[in-house]
RNA sequence: GGUCCUAUCGUCUAGUGGCCCAGGACAUGGCCCUCUCAAGGCUAAAACACGGGUUCGAAUCCCGUUGGGACCGCCA
């Protein structure tokens, strides 16, 4: 039995927070905090030609926009390597590791034979007995992995996987340069941090075995292990680039909530009976390993989306309000710096809530509420803004101007009634209204868009589209 | 090629031997609501990969086949 739950997440900089990596560290941090235990972040930076401070900095920050916050760390490997040297040190007194002095371009020539001879590549140990050192040869350090017997991997998704020994190679833990490679320092830092439970991709679960080598070798108790489904792109190839947008980030300037992608992420691979929508305290109350699926799953950005409307329509709109404010500078709907009121804005959101699947389709639609002036859409402007309804609209102008109180219900009865005595359809003249205002066929109910733009706007906005029409008549 | 994982509607999944001629959700079609577009409601079509066992009984257990995925680096 543990003490409590130490669990960690292990990015490696050379690239961003992407959708995979996301989802690993949200079920850590879901296992942590439903088991009141410790998140950990660890950033595994040994390969140092291609780990990035961008990169780091990147995964911070999708990590912070996810809302899932770490109690220790970020951890670096660099940091550490004194760590690895004096772990390195001990085995290789113990003689459970060797140098090795063969070199990278001979091992990659023996792989290739092997391989165009139809053999497994694996290094043959060669090394292993030498009593002398090679001249002017930096020798990398190999653990000495038992050829014998067998290794079962206790996995809390997968089950009991075993794994015959003789498959096993000798593999190297630090490089002829003296940097230690990751089998190594995952395990060294495992046991240094006192990880109970390692939960990670299941692209780890052939690497498991030899880990589990060295901590027999370092002599520590193996934690728990627990090996997630791949997340595969519609082609169910490993999800990447080509499938379109993978770092999480992206997700943030496509106009997603992040509530909404973690719903989506944990809903890949774990279920609780049909439930499809979970706050955070129901994900953390009900999250366990136990409920997690075997098989990899594929990505579906079309329920996403979904997923992401249906954030969206539950999100207060003042909340929205906040929300959609960089994409309105972004989109240049609003001038940075300007001020705008954050009542007003509410309303009007509250009107464009459920038909906006994302941010960006929100600040999109704020446009015609916040814009000075109005662009119509070309196809809307032919078949509404015409002689047939010019006779409408300058007798509903007319009586909206009476109107003092410009508010939807007052709004209404004058549609209503005026629609009575002339004999048309609410939409005849609803229409032609919705495209002088909007500029576009589509918008909330018109009463509240008259409500919301205003009753000096809306007559502007009218009488601009009138006088269009009575030029063009000409 | 070797090793390992895996297999329920197009997709995510419920299902832990009888409650299942398989339920929910996304997407798709139809209908309702309606000033447009949505949202919402109703509804339709849509799956236990295949073959053997075990069992009174199998989507569920076992074996095999096939398909898919991962790993086999002085990457992580």
């Amino acid at each position: 039995m543990f003490n409590s739950v130490r669990v960690r997440f292990a990015p490696s900089p050379t690239g961003h927070l992407h959708i995979g990596g996301a989802r690993t560290a949200l079920f850590n941090w879901l296992f942590a905090r439903h088991n009141d235990g410790t998140f950990l972040l660890r950033i595994e930076d040994t390969d140092r030609s291609r780990s990035t401070a961008e990169h780091i900095n990147s995964i911070i920050e999708g990590m912070e926009w996810l809302k899932m916050d770490w109690d220790e760390g970020p951890y670096r490997q660099t940091d550490r390597f004194d760590i690895y040297r004096s772990y390195a040190d001990k085995l290789m007194k113990e003689g459970k590791a060797y140098y090795c002095y063969c070199s990278p371009e001979e091992l990659e020539q023996r792989r290739k034979e092997a391989i165009s001879q139809g053999k497994t590549p694996k290094y043959d140990g060669r090394c292993r007995d030498l009593k002398e050192p090679i001249p002017d040869r930096n020798p990398s350090i190999r653990f000495w992995m038992p050829q014998e017997g067998e290794v079962t991997v206790n996995d809390l998704i997968k089950g009991k996987v075993i794994f015959d020994n003789a498959n096993l190679d000798d593999l190297i833990i630090v490089r002829s340069d003296g940097t230690p490679t990751y089998n190594f320092t995952v395990v060294v830092d495992d046991v240094d941090m006192n990880i109970t439970h390692v939960i990670r991709g299941d692209d780890h679960l052939n690497n498991t075995p030899k880990q589990i080598h060295i901590y027999n070798a370092i002599g520590y108790e193996v934690p728990f292990f627990a090996h997630l489904p791949m997340i595969l792109g519609s082609d169910k190839t490993r999800l990447s680039k080509r499938h379109g947008a993978t770092s999480v980030l992206a997700y943030k300037e496509m106009g997603y909530l992040p509530d909404a992608l973690v719903n989506y992420l944990v809903r890949l691979g774990w279920s609780h009976g049909d439930q499809e929508i979970f706050t955070r305290e129901e994900l953390i109350q009900y999250f366990s390993c136990e409920n997690v699926g075997k098989s990899s799953a594929v990505f579906n950005p079309e329920k996403l989306l979904w997923l992401n409307s249906q954030y969206i329509i539950s999100s207060r709109p003042e909340d929205l309000a906040e929300l959609v404010m960089p994409f309105l500078i972004k989109e240049g709907i609003m001038l940075e710096g300007r001020t705008i009121d954050k009542e007003w804005l509410s309303k009007a959101i509250s009107t464009l809530k459920e038909r906006s699947k994302t941010l960006v389709e929100l600040a999109n639609s704020l446009k015609y509420y916040i814009a000075d002036d109005i662009e119509y859409d070309p196809k809307a402007k032919e078949k509404f803004l015409n002689e047939k309804n010019l006779p409408n609209m300058i007798e509903l102008k007319k009586l909206l101007e009476k109107l003092d109180d410009f508010i939807a219900t007052d709004i209404e009865k004058v549609f209503i009634s005026f629609v009575e005595e002339s004999n048309i359809k609410l939409g005849n003249i609803a229409q032609p209204v919705r495209v002088a205002v909007t500029g576009r066929t589509e918008s909330p109910g018109i009463f509240d868009v008259l409500e919301v733009v205003g009753k000096e706007k809306t007559l502007k906005r009218l009488e601009k589209a009138i006088r269009m029409i009575e030029t063009s008549k000409v």
